[in-house]
DNA sequence: CGCATATTTGATCTACCTCAAATTCGGTGG
DNA sequence: CCACCGAATTTGAGGTAGATCAAATATGCG
């Protein structure tokens, strides 16, 4: 089905649905999926290193990626996941800032950064569509900053399974939600700033207070959206 | 000299020397210029609140703004500092999802959104442009998410002092910057995640351990740049 | 079923926060 | 030019949320 990655085979263009392509004719799509190619990763995997040269530009077409940044000694800062639909790779920087991983099995499109670029200057709309979805970025990675800066452990794990919730939610019912929560405590962590105990003691603690339910799959959950949207807030507290 | 808030006589389109019009011709900030209006802003004077009718764009012409987002409980986090030739309002969000407030004395451009909009439309390059500094900002947040999740209260104080060295430096010679630093204590702790009594102490500390000077005037520091940099990375470190 | 890895739970520690008081700064008027 | 005042900053002392260290489960895979 899929073309095994590195490997440079002519693709269909059926993942263009994204918020990029939105609003672009078929052939232009069908134009741009032809200079590119799709590729696999499975978890774990890393698709580009912080400072490898940013020569390509990739689509998500199924499963999830974590981006993140270093420090010299190892402390990690997961700036955000990314799925279908979304790009990585486009900032016109000469090298990557930052590392790039398979969080689940992850299908790729590629292209190289160049002729995106032919393409954003020749397909009217385009750029402005890519605006409109840098500003997007733009104002979650604020309300991230608010929650990195100023919100507390229980805050953060509320805000953090809201937005999942409003991402991913499979099956929504009033005040239930199932979710898919495919990452680690360790990656939850460093998307929060915390440590994975403290994640932990955190969920639990939304467990024994009926607010979450660890679902049986070990990756399900089940929401009371209101209660946690007070949380997230810090119009409600529990204690850890 | 510059016509006062709120008036709106034509104004001149000295100011348009900015990122965004960097690539315009003088014709096309012309015809923008004469769209809009010049106000100006006294110290901590509000210029937008957060859930206001988001119904115009904003550049900033002189001075320095800051922009931020509160809890319910009154926590407040400063996602940015702006100044000359940087943009506010352009995200296409209804309402702002920011209070923006002014640092100095400040004059802006205001045009209305709407206006601004159609110009992205027909001036060829313009969404290019903008989406470049959009891509720009979205990389500076980035780096401020690991600085609010991972950093020490010392790194963090390096990284902002070493930031304001690379965007704000008046005078540089060598290991040593003179450099502005127009906002006051509480701004930087809010910026920072931080106190006002940590933002201080780890102040005082980079004082006594001669990587910066006060200066005279209240608002100026000198800077051994090498020594800030290793300590705003956690590649060297000091006690507060 | 059993091992390797992830998660949870517990006990203690510490970086930074909070509360409080001393000091400095910037503006104002004599 | 200088004394005064309110606000900002600095400094000190003690408390705490979340980190760290450690051990006990749980989970998933071969």
């Amino acid at each position: 089905m899929y073309v095994s990655a590195w490997s440079a085979n002519p693709v269909s263009t059926d993942h263009l649905a994204s918020t990029l392509c939105r609003n672009m004719e078929r052939e232009v799509a069908t134009r741009i999926a032809q200079q590119g190619v799709l590729l696999k990763f499975q978890p774990d995997h890393v698709i580009f290193h912080e400072g490898d040269e940013a020569d390509s530009v990739y689509e998500i077409v199924k499963g999830m990626v974590k981006l993140y940044k270093l420090l010299p000694d190892g402390r990690r800062q997961i700036t955000g996941f990314v799925s279908a639909g979304d790009l990585m790779g486009l900032a016109h920087n000469e090298s990557f800032i930052h590392t790039s991983e398979a969080v689940t099995d992850v299908v790729l499109f590629r292209i190289p950064k160049a002729r995106f670029e032919r393409f954003i200057d020749e397909v009217p709309g385009l750029a402005r569509s890519l605006l409109i979805a840098a500003q997007d970025e733009l104002n979650f990675a604020h309300d991230q900053l608010l929650l990195l800066g100023r919100k507390t452990a229980i805050e953060r794990i509320s805000s953090f399974l809201l937005s999942m919730a409003e991402r991913y939610a499979e099956d929504v019912d009033g005040q239930e939600a199932t979710i898919h929560v495919p990452m680690r405590r360790c990656d939850i962590a460093d998307y929060l700033g915390l440590t994975i105990e403290t994640v932990s003691r955190g969920l639990s603690r939304l467990k024994k207070d009926g607010v979450v339910k660890d679902m049986n799959g070990g990756r399900m959950m089940v929401v009371n959206q209101d209660r946690l949207s007070s949380l997230s807030a810090g119009d409600d507290s529990v204690d850890l």
